[in-house]
DNA sequence: CTTGACATTAAACTCTAGTTTAATGTTATG
DNA sequence: CATAACATTAAACTAGAGTTTAATGTCAAG
């Protein structure tokens, strides 16, 4: 069992990060020692991963909480955890879709810069650049 | 030349979020009619597609405001704006490579639940199953 | 048994990125 | 020229995601 401190330096988060979550209702599953102590099990640190990469996906904490929440529950809430996975998966490949666009504008900044640069003027993007 | 209602449709912006832009000095090139109105230009429609390009990358108002300034001073701004380029490049990158991470365990995850909702409970994941 | 490094809480505070409101001015149309 | 549909501003408000503070409790080491 780890306590806050231990499972905030696993997790890399700042231990008033994984108070505000317990706040939030995110970890209903964690312990407490005798005298009120937070203990994290192993168990407890991989819910914490499974909670940082449904943030990394954009998923606000109120829909994460309903996801605890359904683990909590156990079998019965089996096809809302699955749908719920579903559609992350949908959000993360339109992120991918959009991630992709913009790497492909950044690209072309990128060497419409170091073309600017090369000239010493932002002008040679204006037009064919004339002879004589 | 567009009017501020005419710009929010072509960039699918509410124009309460054009004018905060603009309140943030992220368009210190728009111009203005006689009466005070903003007036949008072709260009300036191109500047606001960069700005919500750098935003998809993550960039804060406050970097992208000093990329705009960056414009406006011309070419004395050059390797400024390459740098910055480079830098959201690198950015982009990084995103890319976390989301193909979390992209792999939620793939990961969907499967589990389509398992264990074919199987009726989650328990099909603790241990190999025993048979008779 | 005291000191230091932990832990707890509620409540206040911060920051970012807008949105909303209220009071007012402008312009195109019937 | 009245009306509707735009526009302007400052200022207040909101939401989301934490962070900080203050007062207090616990525990291990010297």
């Amino acid at each position: 069992m780890y306590t806050i401190k231990e499972a905030a330096e696993i997790m890399n988060l700042p231990a008033s990060t994984i108070r505000y979550y317990d706040k939030q209702g995110l970890l209903p599953f964690v312990g407490r020692s005798d005298s009120g102590y937070r203990t994290f099990s192993e168990t407890d640190i991989g819910m914490l991963r499974m909670i940082e990469c449904l943030k990394s996906t954009g998923m606000p904490i109120k829909e994460i909480r309903q996801f605890c929440l359904w683990v909590q529950q156990g079998d019965s809430s089996l096809q809302q955890r699955c749908d719920m996975f579903r559609e992350r998966r949908k959000a993360v490949q339109e992120q991918m879709e959009q991630l992709k666009k913009t790497a492909e504008i950044i690209e072309y900044k990128c060497w419409y810069y170091e073309t600017a640069l090369a000239a010493g003027t932002e002008a040679v993007h204006r037009r064919e650049p004339e002879e004589g």
